[in-house]
DNA sequence: AGATCGTAGATTGTATACAAATCTTATGTC
DNA sequence: GACATAAGATTTGTATACAATCTACGATCT
């Protein structure tokens, strides 16, 4: 079987090794959905389909583990992580403390072409909001934090943030299908930008702490009426 | 040869894996600076001393760089994290930021139990401190710090500072041996634990967040001296 | 001499094979 | 019928063996 991991390798352009392109195929279909929260990640399963053996599977759930995205029962093998709602708003709350301290590192060095970029990621997004494609809003969401933080020279708190991100997008989403939260991030986004761009700093890092706190209250929201 | 870490699972009492006991025995080396900042991680040489294979001790590395002990190159293996000046005040930062929102969750909740146990700590404390144990005074430190968080409720940011503690407390051991750093944090655990006591939180969390600066900025002092 | 290339040895990455643990299912007992 | 138990099947954990990559060092060329 020709599997696209292994086609991936054979280009030989992206990765470096098995593992490391496993981890990856695997943390997409989980940010996507395709494997959903609680879903089984069976090795043998898995490793078949990639076409690869289970030592460099194994390897790469252990990075996924780190990440969050999977737990690991010794003996018992692995499933991707289901957070209760503590767990959910406890993610908003560790970004809420962090991405405004790395941003006031981060913008004053924004660069012209990183600005431009940035108004891209805005484009696309206002793009995909009219055609509701929540997936790929997901991925330009932790894109555009991820782009405004790029400066802040703290890269221990880059990685943090990273999995906070991804960690939290899948429930993102959840929210956005069901509130007005993705227009209301779509002009926060803007002003984000546009507070940076002005060089007004406080007031950007100020905004960016209460959006993420406004994302936070319409998710726990949202889910609270799931539940009812 | 009939090493530790076999013998260990044989036993069978603490460990579920050769992976995690590897990690927990590597760990401990490091933390212990038997393995300094800058010492390569030779599989074949640590898995044939513990009498195992290399994948049990590929998956203890792999844990190892997810806490940020170590840095895998791929294809060029592993070597023991170096942390620029940069890095270390950043581990500080993030403790700043993180610990006393976590002591304000937990603080209300600690027992009296914890309280004997927190007084033990600060005991044996300093009894090292008058033998100069200094490897012991970073567990305990360690120690510490995590018993005070621990009815937080937190498990990702528990997570996240369990790392940045074992991270920081390498940097940490040299400040003290140069400075009077020690005397001072014993002073300030012991206040921190008299605060919690007596209920005053929001007083303790911001000593707390001033203990961690003060270290900060004492270790930071201390490396400059060095560097000159 | 300095630079480039190539080869041998060392080291890491991965596949295969086997061992140990867990889960399933069938059976028996009360 | 509920529960306990044990055998078989499934799944994970680890050892061994082989492949791929990197490093060191020396030969060759300009």
């Amino acid at each position: 079987m020709n599997s696209p991991i292994a086609a991936g390798i054979t280009k030989g352009l992206a990765h470096r090794t098995l593992a490391a392109a496993t981890a990856e195929e695997l943390r997409r279909r989980i940010l996507t959905g395709s494997f959903p929260a609680g879903f089984q990640l069976r090795q043998d399963a898995l490793a078949s389909e990639f076409g690869i053996s289970r030592i460099p599977l194994r390897e790469a759930l252990l990075q996924l583990e780190a990440e969050g995205l999977i737990k690991i029962i010794p003996h018992r093998g692995a499933v991707v992580s289901e957070l209760s709602i503590a767990e959910i708003e406890e993610l908003f709350d560790l970004r809420t403390l962090l991405e405004p301290w790395l941003l006031r590192a981060s913008a004053p060095r924004l660069t012209g072409g990183d600005f431009a970029r940035l108004e891209a990621i805005l484009d696309e997004y206002s793009h995909e909001l009219r055609t509701n494609n929540v997936i790929r809003w997901g991925e330009l969401n932790t894109q555009f934090h991820l782009m405004l933080y790029q400066h802040s020279n703290r890269p221990r708190t880059m990685t943090i943030v990273t999995a906070l991100l991804q960690a939290s997008d899948r429930h993102t989403r959840l929210q956005l299908t069901y509130t007005d939260g993705m227009e209301r991030a779509e002009k926060e986004h803007a002003e984000l930008v546009k507070l940076c761009s002005a060089q007004q700093f406080d007031a950007a890092s100020e905004l960016l702490e209460s959006h993420i706190i406004n994302v936070k209250s319409s998710l726990t929201q949202a889910l609270s009426n799931l539940s009812r």
